[in-house]
DNA sequence: TAACAAGCGTTATAATATAACAATTATGTA
DNA sequence: TACATAATTGTTATATTATAACGCTTGTTA
């Protein structure tokens, strides 16, 4: 799976990787208590290198928890349909790929004319674990 | 069939009665202002009331812009399938009601072994008139 | 009518996010 | 190279969104 770094700048590729090491999706102000220690400073620092990394597609926001993850999908070159399912209990987030999933948003259309360019879904419920 | 508002209290009621008037979605401290007038005057009455609205279904949240819009379609008993399109440009809402789209998502199994109960799903892109 | 659940009003504060500005660094191009 | 310019940085301050905690009141129901 490949990874896109490569014209990242240091703070974005700090923040960056901080995501990427975590297991669970971080949120802004954990993220920069992570950082720092290396010399980031401020939440402006943050807040900057996080818009640019979801406008990359390398990472994602989960919009009803505040808090990002890393795209895990190497198919993902910008976050333009993204899909994840969320653990009510345990928290865990999971993104969803699902080819016959993201070809039934992509192309759906309602009745009201309007071209989507992007979506975002968030499915809740119990995961296989905690369902038990 | 019981009308969504009969068991309503009185902030519960004034705070749905104000996102009914609007024509845009409201955010919290926007209806916080609207209602001062009638005697409410801090947050976490405006909170409570969004809170139990949203529970009941009377309400949806619209979680990548903190903003909440009455539910216009009157099958939605609780909140467990919501779809929104949002412009861009003009930042207009609009709640999706498709029935194949709430089949499809409703019955949607990924390969994690998650039970889903409730999904959410926003559509970013131009409508009509922004198009042009 | 006692007991309990739901709701209320209030103060304070937590958590999330951005504005504004000056300085620095990276990039393209003549 | 050298200049323009776009992107990034560091910083302070502040705006916005949301909840904790507490004691009181109202509504329900056994």
């Amino acid at each position: 799976m490949k990874h896109k770094q490569v014209n990242l700048s240091k703070n974005q590729h700090i923040v960056l990787e901080t995501i990427r090491k975590a297991k669970k999706p971080l949120k802004a102000y954990s993220i920069l208590s992570s950082v720092k220690k290396k010399g980031i400073n401020a939440p402006p620092q943050v807040y900057r290198a996080l818009e640019k990394l979801v406008e990359l597609g390398a990472i994602h926001k989960i919009e009803s928890k505040n808090a990002f993850v890393d795209c895990k999908n190497s198919e993902c070159e910008t976050s333009k349909a993204t899909a994840f399912s969320i653990c009510k209990k345990c928290q865990k987030i999971t993104e969803i790929m699902n080819s016959k999933l993201s070809t039934y948003l992509t192309n759906f259309q309602d009745n009201t004319g309007m071209k989507y360019e992007k979506y975002n879904l968030e499915f809740y419920g119990l995961c296989k674990r905690c369902k038990l």
